[in-house]
DNA sequence: GCTACAAATGCAACAAGGTTGCGTTTACTG
DNA sequence: CAGTAAACGCAACCTTGTTGCATTTGTAGC
């Protein structure tokens, strides 16, 4: 006894921030670890009512957009806009693994549906465009909202 | 002779703002004139420039966004958000030729540019799905502003 | 055509989301 | 344990979009 230390054992954010090359700082471990967390995309405003509730002071409002956009920039969030034009972030292992496939979108629901089939080489593009990313979108209802809606 | 009047032979805009049973004012004319000539959706930002450069004065701002609203809301205009979370408008009959060929989406300017490669043939769906639209969409950045971002 | 009234407009003020500039603090390097 | 570049806090600013209210305008009914 008396051993158990305040042990930091593996902190996985810690890690992938340093791993990324960019310093390590509280802010930046405390928003990771939160998108982390999250079982969805956050915005700026959510984003900072999670962290007010922890114990330590809330960091400034500019420096918690310029933390995300850093995360963004070294590859470990994600960024994108939602319906309303806000912009949501996610932590970036929790999105790579769609990238590679074909989605369903519910217009009724708002469902998302993973397709099996991937999506299709980039056609040609004109000159001076550079492609990031690519988005195969089907959208439509899906089985439950159809047969609710065929009643 | 000195018959030829200021003749106004047929005016679609006038005319789809009547029928659908909401005032004719000379700012909806303006504005459905502008989204029909449009090639892309066009932001309040790209309206608002597009209007001052024509002879009669410009409307107010405020005025830009209710009549844009206004001819969604009785399905004249569709709205969507760009990549940026910019609100862009389109004429509802416009979109209906967008729907067979691909898209990109400048993540930088928000701007949408029609590619000439059609979509692939939608993968097959899950029993009970209906598809009703397909978007396959580029996002990366266009080629004006790669290059002033490479300055 | 004129009138009355709802609908549309202009203007000022407001609000949320996001950015910029700059002086101070902090994490890493050697 | 410096020295330094990166990150932070704070104030000010910008863009996009909305609300309230007084004034103007389109249109239906006469
Ligand atoms: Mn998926
Ligand atoms: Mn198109
Ligand atoms: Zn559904
Ligand atoms: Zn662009």
């Amino acid at each position: 006894m008396a051993r158990a230390p305040a042990a930091p054992v593996a902190d996985v954010s810690v890690d992938l921030i340093r791993a990324a090359g960019v310093k390590v700082t509280r802010g930046r471990v405390r928003v990771l670890d939160a998108l982390h967390a999250a079982r969805q995309p956050l915005s700026h405003a959510e984003m900072e009512m999670r962290l007010d509730e922890g114990s330590e002071p809330a960091m400034d409002r500019v420096t918690l957009y310029r933390i995300l956009d850093s995360l963004v920039a070294c590859g470990l969030a994600l960024k994108a806009v939602d319906t309303r034009g806000v912009f949501r972030f996610s932590a970036a292992g929790a999105q790579r693994q769609h990238a590679n496939h074909v989605h369903f979108r519910c217009t009724d629901c708002g469902g998302v549906f993973c397709l099996k089939a991937e999506p299709p080489p980039p056609p040609r593009l004109p000159r001076g465009f550079r492609l990031n990313e690519l988005a195969f979108d089907l959208r439509g209802t899906c089985a439950g909202c159809s047969s609710r809606e065929a009643v």
